[in-house]
RNA sequence: GGACGCUUAGCUCAGCUGGUUCAGAGCGCCUGCCUUACAAGCAGGAGGUCAGUGGUUCGAACCCACUAGCGUCCACCA
């Protein structure tokens, strides 16, 4: 065997380990209808990005999940892809175009998606193999795209069928436009920013009438497109103004005064300039009344031709100040006044949007969400935490229709074909168009120009990526999936839309025993769904390229070490809360790595001593339940076994309940503290005792043993570091830890009597280690220790684990005095009433000995004191349950016994 | 305007079903240590009015109400 390092280094052997299971097929699922399915989809990156922090704890908590489920026997398929992100990707290439001084509009459409796919393949792959420095055990056989062939058909279908039944539908409508990327967004695509703007009021003149109709707006360029004025039926003053005309200034053109409840009489003047093209409301308004639509804007919010023409081609912001002096000049302009009001931008590019007139797609979403609504309120979907149930009850419940085309090149080009006299349908090609249309192959047909929304094509994942519309086993036998792993940002984009799509397009399809689906159960698209945190910087700022505050996963891997990443990320990640993280916070797992490296060194260390001395490890034991090696067993293997499976049992609820980062905890307690602070060092006493050879191997292979289950418990958190020591332990013969079975927790190795005593013997050393401690007595030097228990059964526990005592607490000798014994100048405490005493003439500061004394004497007063009250309230005494009031009455029995010995060994201090 | 979350040690946070010596962990700090796995470590220690007020209860960090501060989402905003 060769020599092992001192301290592990994750660089060694993170890469071997990953090529290992990947050439293996390790990852790779396949449907197995002996075993039950165990699915993840991966929330699709964007193609064009590169692992962020966000990434890391979503894709972190995913393997863990999907590693801990393979262990446990289920045949564990975590799909992985990309999203063809049809903004963000047309911006990057476009953005490349630029810096070659061209733009797309030279390339043409089908040039420029040529290039937007070959940089694609170029740059694509990036967050892919990014995942992999991660340890991602991502299905890559399976991995898909969202513009792959498959799921491009899937996306046809789906519009062909909705189109078909009505669900999708074309019109001019006001929607948010970017003017920047020249496109429609959907509504949840704008961002909100409070914004510190100015409410301009302005008076138009009224026909007929000397006099004014004041309004007030915070755009006023928009007063362009003006073709009414409105003020509210009810209100009074305005009555007789109904039905009068206004005229527009600077434009002169003649606009109708009406009246509509939308106007709120109490707000500014409570008289309202109509923009129908312009303002969502006042499109509305306009329908009402049968308006006229000026848009005054062209698709980069510049002014158009339809304003007067000092105005035209000037940007919308410019046009505002030259408005806004030019009334004033003019005496339109009453007065203008801040106001804080909030303004839509571009979700990416920030970009003010406009609110603008022009001929899109929609999905009528109220058919579909009564059914998404039910599935999460009866539970057979489950949201961690809980209370985005409410969120989501709350959207779906004001669903509103989709907007989903967008006049962009880079996607999927909606699926409709219009005939030269404006006839057109939804098909699935051409040839299918002409059918449904009723035309001969000569009728030139031609495509909708527009592609659709991203989402459209991510809300089919859970089954697009598993063949849907084809009837695949596959898709029988992996969907329903079963947990989603994602940030509660894109609940409304995403995980709500899946829901709804899934529970649509998957009914009827067979499900895993070829009977059409039907139930909820066998409709949704996943059972729970678990919202990340999200990740700020230490100073709790959300990351953000451009504030330059997010560490790149790679270095982090880099300088820590994956398994540190994982363990660190997942320790931090509370449900729900943010994530405040820095790079500097993987010491914590970098530490945790080291140490479970140091206690497999230990063992190693330990057997291959052992191995030269002539022993022999049987192979295979160390796998085996520790209980096939009973033999020997004391209180320490008794103890950790106890341990071990406490960890097991919490370990599994933790992460049944999605409780990440109390299954880190569950994880780092029993190692480190349990294992290595207590267990090693007691395994110490036996191994380096006099013990037979033939026991010391029972001991150390037990212990390995031992170590071994750990080692299963952390592989789903540390991946890297498990497999490299698992491989040490013993010959595997190509076996991997990522299929070795998951511990099981074993209720009958819980023993509560014996960690009672071991708790007992704790703090007899504990007691030890603090008088050591307090008087600053070196471990090189060994003390005597005396001890007075209080009972047969405490002395016996104290005869039998001397050794422990002494290796732990570094003691020469113990002596067991009797009742009357007066102890020579000591430092004292008492542990559940047994007397401690360390005779320590010449080193003791009686002072501070007194001092420490007395602290815990106020101590134990304090609480008896507090049991008295409590006894002493006769409610108390009546309402609590026997069992408490019964227990204050020991506790205070047992205080009081530690008390006066406390006192009479304070008085004895000379 | 509506909804939600958070406030516990110097810092970052656990504390799940109200009752265990309930006030905890990691980091930082102080003291002593290179003790035959680990100084990325070991042992010991200091440090808290559980945001505030009131209520429910025999009993509250935990349940309820209100207040303050921080944060998030949704809607509307002429």
């Amino acid at each position: 065997m060769k020599e092992i390092p001192k301290a592990y280094s994750p660089a060694d052997v993170e890469e071997k380990w990953y090529h290992y299971w990947e050439s293996r097929k390790l990852f790779h699922a396949s449907v197995n209808f002996q075993k039950k399915p165990y699915t993840i989809v991966i929330p699709p990156p964007n193609v064009t990005g590169s692992l962020t922090m966000g990434h890391v704890l979503n894709n972190t908590i995913q393997d863990i999940l999907i590693r801990w489920k393979r262990m446990q026997g289920f045949e564990a398929c975590w799909i992985p892809g990309t999203d063809h992100a049809g903004i963000a990707t047309q911006n990057a290439v476009e953005k490349a175009l630029a810096r070659e001084g061209k733009n797309r509009h030279e390339l043409g459409r089908e040039k420029f998606i040529e290039r937007v796919w070959r940089w694609k393949e170029e740059y694509g792959g990036t967050i892919i193999k990014q995942l992999r420095k991660l340890g991602a055990s991502c299905d890559w056989d399976r991995e898909r795209f969202t513009m792959d062939e498959g799921l491009s058909d899937a996306v046809k279908e789906v519009f062909v069928r909705m189109y078909d039944k009505g669900l999708i539908y074309r019109g001019k409508y006001i929607v948010n436009w970017c003017p920047f990327h020249r496109t429609a967004l959907s509504d949840d695509e704008v961002d909100h920013a409070e914004t510190k703007g100015h409410l301009y009021h302005i008076r138009y003149k009224i026909e007929g009438l000397n006099e004014y109709a004041v309004v007030a707006t915070t755009r006023p360029e928009t007063m362009l497109g003006d073709t009414a004025i409105a003020v509210n039926p009810k209100d009074q003053r305005y009555q007789k103004l109904v039905g009068r005309t206004a005229i527009l200034p600077l434009v002169g053109r003649r606009l109708p005064i009406i009246a509509d409840d939308y106007v709120d009489s109490t707000f500014g003047t409570g008289m309202v300039k109509v923009t129908p093209a312009h303002d969502p409301n006042d499109f509305l308004m306009g329908q009402r009344h049968n308006l006229e639509k000026v848009n005054i804007f062209t698709e980069d919010a510049k002014m158009n031709e339809s304003v007067p023409k000092q105005y035209e081609g000037l940007d919308r912001f410019d046009c505002r100040k030259r408005i806004v002096q030019d009334l004033e000049r003019e005496g339109f302009l009453v007065k203008t006044e801040p106001h804080a009001h909030s303004v839509g931008t571009c979700y990416r590019c920030h970009t003010v949007i406009e609110p603008y007139l022009s001929d899109q797609w929609f999905v009528r979403m109220k058919p579909l969400a009564k059914s998404a609504l039910r599935v999460v309120q009866n539970g057979k979907i489950k949201f961690h935490p809980e209370r985005w149930v409410k969120v989501y009850d709350h959207w779906m419940n004001n669903i509103r229709d989709w907007c989903i085309s967008r006049q962009i090149w880079w996607g999927h080009r909606i699926p409709v074909y219009y005939t030269p006299d404006g006839t057109y349908t939804a098909a699935r090609s051409e040839e299918e168009a002409r059918q449904k249309l009723g035309v001969d192959a000569k009728t030139p047909l031609r495509q909708d120009e527009d592609v659709l929304d991203t989402w459209f094509s991510s809300w089919l994942w859970p089954f697009s990526t598993l063949g849907w519309p084809e009837d695949t086993e596959d898709l029988r036998y992996f969907n329903p999936t079963d947990s989603l792993v994602t940030g509660p940002d894109i609940i409304f984009f995403w995980v709500a839309r899946m829901i709804m799509a899934n529970l649509e397009f998957m009914k009827g399809m067979p499900n895993a025993q070829g009977k059409p689906r039907q139930t909820d159960d066998e409709l949704i698209p996943f059972r729970d769904v678990y919202f990340t945190s999200i990740i700020r910087d230490a100073q709790g700022r959300k990351m953000s390229k451009s504030l330059g505050n997010s560490p790149d996963p790679l270095d982090v891997i880099r300088d820590y070490g994956a398994d540190a990443l994982r363990f660190t990320i997942a320790y931090l990640s509370p449900l729900g809360q943010d994530v405040l993280f820095s790079a500097e916070k993987c010491e914590l797992g970098r530490n945790f790595a080291n140490k479970i490296w140091n206690a497999g060194r230990f063992l190693l260390m330990n057997k291959q001593e052992l191995m030269v001395q002539g022993s022999r490890f049987e192979s295979g034991n160390a796998n085996l339940h520790p209980q096939i090696s009973n033999l020997h067993l004391d209180l320490a293997d008794r103890w950790i076994l106890s341990r071990l499976h406490h960890a097991i049992r919490d370990f599994n609820t933790a992460l049944n309940e999605f409780h990440i980062n109390e299954s880190t905890k569950v994880l780092y307690d029993f190692v480190w503290h349990d294992f290595c602070d207590w267990y090693v060092e007691m395994v110490k006493t036996r191994l380096y005792g006099d013990e037979p050879a033939d026991v010391k191997t029972i001991v150390l292979q037990r212990a390995i043993g031992i170590f071994d289950q750990a080692l299963r418990m952390l592989h789903p958190h540390m991946p890297f570091v498990t497999e490299e020591l698992w491989q040490h332990l013993e010959e595997r013969n190509g076996q991997s830890i990522m299929r070795a079975e998951f511990p099981i927790a074993d209720e009958k190795w819980i023993d509560p009597k014996t960690e009672e005593e071991m708790a007992f013997v704790q703090s007899v050393i504990n007691a030890v280690r603090n008088i050591r401690g307090e008087n600053n007595i070196p471990p090189s030097k060994e003390i005597v220790v005396q001890v007075r228990p209080a009972n047969d059964q405490r002395k016996g526990v104290i005869g039998a684990y001397a050794r422990y005592l002494q290796k732990l607490a570094r003691v020469s000798t113990i002596e067991i005095v009797a009742a009357g014994f007066k102890p020579k100048l000591s430092s004292s405490a008492v542990v559940d009433g047994i007397e401690i005493f360390v005779p320590l003439e010449g080193m003791i500061d009686v002072a501070a000995e007194r001092q420490r004394l007395n602290k815990e004497i106020v101590r134990l007063q304090q609480l008896v004191e507090s049991i008295e009250r409590k006894l002493a309230n006769p409610q108390f005494v009546e309402r609590a349950p026997k069992e408490v009031v019964e227990k204050e009455k020991e506790k205070k029995e047992s205080f009081k016994v530690s008390l006066e010995k406390l006192r009479r060994n304070l008085e004895q201090l000379a």
